[in-house]
DNA sequence: GCTTGAATTTGACTTAAATCAAATTCCAGG
DNA sequence: CCTGGAATTTGATTTAAGTCAAATTCAAGC
């Protein structure tokens, strides 16, 4: 059988609740089932899509990691973000019917292709897909947000480790251990995305595990106290 | 007349372009004017909404100057926007049905109170719209991208000179001089949303004066160099 | 199992921006 | 018109993070 024979449907995808409404009709249901074409599989290393790619689709990622990245003309970097499964990318292609981004690929993937003019046809349909698209860009909106204040007004430590903690609440959620991940990035990507240098990166993990907050083992991280963490995230650089 | 009794038409607003879909039909154009119930003026310093209030509408900005800010609870602050008249504001509070920031008016503003059930049943209907309300939230996200540019990889000055550039190139298209502005915020409040405290913001400024690239009495800025300001963003620190 | 280049760590030093402090300017309200 | 508090500017100093450099570890491919 055919890679494209396989019938995909959300139906009975185990992600589901993650990536779909919820409580909905079985007629529903098999109405969702058109939202996705086709899936596809991308190498670790290679883009979904790039920034002045057409905007077409959305893509739920079903299996494997991803980062999305800003790269102005002038050699800047930045990225925006880093996703997993369940979650939805390519909002940013929106607005001007092009991507504004590069989706890159952290490990082997696998993403179910969603075009975008399939989803507002069905969004007028039905109800409940209609305000889960709403509250999926409105997560992003508020995802975003807790960004600005990370690099607004974090200092290093205070930025690793919220990073730390928004990952293994996301990967807990998923089923995986609260303690323990693997990071699917470089310490240039972290660093990318908080605003900091590799080395500035390197050096708040070495001071973390000296203070005994966590083990780190290369890409190995496990958590030894997680209320550390979250004190320091919490608490605003005393004021002497 | 009372002020509630005042017909709300987004048909004959002069703000059409800015905040709604372009090229409907008169009938569409009809069922549009029913997504505005009402319009609410905010004085200066009061807000529209706040972090925890229930969310029922979307605002559109007639006339004034919001800001949206996030204010966690250990008082660390973050400006995450500056928000003129024909933009939207409020979209923060789909997922959770509640907002999660703080929206102050900075200067006597209107608003059109659009509540989102109504913005969701017309979509349906109006092809247009549902395009359009998707088109804002995907330029939401965009933006906030180009804002994490900014505060994870740019410095002082080149923050500033995108952050004016930013605000005259919006006044523009809003018929406004393309070289002088007046700041609706105090220079702490652009430090806070440039990531930078209100002495840097000061001292940037000083430095452009010196430089001969802007003229600025207190409030009031006058670009006279546009080039020098956008060299500085998009020139990326020379590598020696 | 080597080998080689990439990723990471660590150290020494520099620097941009923060901090602390004081002077000045500017309005808004009496 | 005056006055007091807020906003802004400017200076002196400190500091967190960046930069540069070198050593080390790791992992992928031969």
């Amino acid at each position: 059988m055919k890679p494209e024979a396989i019938k995909v449907a959300c139906s009975n995808c185990n992600l589901r609740e993650l990536c779909m409404p919820m409580g909905l009709s079985e007629n529903d249901l098999e109405r969702l089932d058109d939202l996705v074409t086709t899936r596809r599989k991308v190498k670790r290393g290679s883009t979904l899509f790039s920034n002045g790619d057409k905007f077409i689709s959305l893509y739920a990622i079903r299996t494997g990691f991803f980062k999305t990245c800003l790269a102005s003309e002038d050699g800047r970097d930045q990225v925006t973000g880093f996703q997993m499964a369940g979650e939805i990318i390519g909002l940013d292609g929106i607005v001007n019917d092009q991507h504004s981004c590069d989706a890159v690929a952290l490990e082997d993937a696998e993403v179910c292709v969603m075009p975008f003019d399939r989803i507002e046809e069905i969004s007028r349909e039905v109800t409940a897909l209609q305000h889960h698209v709403h509250k999926i860009m409105s997560r992003e909106i508020v995802r975003e947000h807790g960004v600005m204040l990370l690099l607004g007004s974090m200092r290093a430590e205070e930025r690793l480790a919220a990073f730390l903690l928004n990952l293994v609440q996301r990967l807990h959620s998923r089923g995986f251990s609260q303690t323990e991940l693997v990071l699917r990035m470089t310490r240039e990507e972290i660093g990318s995305y908080l605003g900091l240098k590799l080395e500035t990166v390197s050096r708040t993990f070495s001071k973390f595990v000296d203070d005994g907050i966590v083990e780190v083992k290369q890409r190995h991280v496990k958590i030894l106290d997680t209320e550390a963490l979250q004190r320091m995230v919490n608490t605003q650089p005393q004021c002497h």
